[in-house]
DNA sequence: CGGTGTGAAAACCTTCACAGCG
DNA sequence: CGCTGTGAAGGTTTTCACACCG
């Protein structure tokens, strides 16, 4: 199997920064909207509002792409539209396959914005034979595998993963093998691919942990100091498997003692 | 409707940096499965690896939370599992609705890691009648009419919207105006929230097209100068939507030249 | 000795504020 | 005059490298 590197190195591609390619979707998503109600040209102000960023930030970001606007008054939309989708290469079309046809794998074969802008699911594959010749959204599926064939055929090189946890590194190597460069990965797993190899991970649960982290914050705003009030008191609590706590000097923030413990 | 503030601002919780915050999750998932194996303790180096980070960073993120670990030797796991939940507030139990059982909503609904981290799906809410009572996950579907009630009832600060784009701010003003403080949105828009709410976006479509802008650089990078060749012979190619270019200097990087239109 | 914890340096990203152009 | 484009400042994140401790 596959054992390289992990994490993609901020790749840091030709001039423009990574913080701002992860934005040119959103811009583009924006002027799409303002193209299809024919608005001829919009400000920075205009459009990061719509974008949701600030417009210094949204005319930076356009500086690397090279002076588009017009001063004085502002963006032509269907020009940007054309050079955003240039610079992100959505003037080609990038056949798509996803692995993993649950509910999940369905949901994203289903998905609209998938094919209106430069993707196409040239192939769904799943490793239950009794799927096999099922279509999902008008896509037969295919069997695991077909899954080599199926990339070379068609020249494929992004793969998205929705597999269980537990077949993901093993499709990741599979793909790699066949010739995939990208992966968007929604298995709950940390893929290791070799270099030169691109993964993103969507992680719902990771996303829901950073919402509470906040979401605690917020509740424990006015009532600060309350959990590290009487520390032999809470203590009598349990602390069910909270282990080997040598009886050292933990500066821990606050609340050093276990309460409750949830896996 | 809500016409508050946009985006968050980098809330910059006590201390804790943003960054950190987002990857206590993967530490997270990584020492619930060394706990699994029963495995005492752990290197900073083993842990990164295991996590796809780099070991300074996460000694550095654990540097935060206080001196959890032992020199000479690592980090207790179980202990840290703990540290790391309470940090995380996933000591206690968060409710948590799902607005819009399409395709994606059932795969959230039966999304196992939901379950087994603190959160609870307290309710799926749809707004086809047809759906209302239909169990999905072994949870039956109720009607939007019942969103005030249901999260107010249950105590819901967490919400997930699933909608379809369309509905997606209308059905983020309701949870908000019903007391909803942490909103995770799947539906590819903006959402505009008042000041306290946060926002949290996952987004298929921007996540394949930042690999494609990767893919793109990957194939172009030996193939350089090609498409600024010859800037008339190019443009004879049509250039559908592009439309109106002053005769000015673009000083844009290369390839100034439309070819093809995605949509 | 082995590995954590952390100042200091470097890299990166955002925001400010204003020159300059249409 | 209005708005872009951008140096410069400010902030955050990552990386380095090593003191220090078990």
């Amino acid at each position: 199997m596959a054992t390289g590197r992990t994490h993609r190195p901020a790749t840091r591609s030709r001039g423009i920064p990574e913080a701002t390619v992860a934005r040119l979707p959103l811009y583009l998503r924006a002027l799409t909207a303002l193209s299809e109600r024919s608005v001829p040209t919009v400000s920075s102000e205009e459009l990061a509002a719509a974008a949701g960023v600030n417009s210094a930030k949204l005319r930076k970001d356009f500086s690397y792409l090279g002076s588009y606007g017009t001063r004085g008054v502002g963006y032509d939309v269907e020009y940007l539209v054309y050079q955003i989708s240039r610079e992100l290469g959505l003037t080609q079309d990038w056949p798509v396959v996803i692995v993993g046809i649950g509910n999940l794998g369905a949901a994203l074969a289903n998905y609209g914005g998938f094919a209106s802008r430069g993707f196409r699911v040239a192939a769904l594959i799943d490793a239950d034979p009794a799927m096999a010749g099922t279509p999902v959204a008008g896509i037969p599926v295919q069997h695991t595998d077909e899954l080599e064939k199926i990339i070379v055929d068609n020249g494929v090189s992004i793969g998205v993963i929705s597999t269980p946890a537990g077949a993901a590194q093993q499709v990741c190597d599979r793909l790699v093998a066949a010739g995939i460069t990208s992966i968007l990965n929604f298995a709950p797993t940390v893929l290791s691919v070799p270099d030169g190899v691109d993964v993103r991970k969507v992680d719902l649960s990771i996303e829901l942990q950073i919402l509470a982290f906040h979401e605690q914050r917020k509740a424990g705003e006015e009532a600060e100091a309350e959990a590290a009030a009487v520390p032999s008191a809470t203590a009598a609590l349990g602390a069910p498997t909270a282990p080997g706590r040598k009886g050292t000097d933990r500066k821990g923030p606050d609340g050093d003692v276990p309460a409750v413990m949830p896996a």
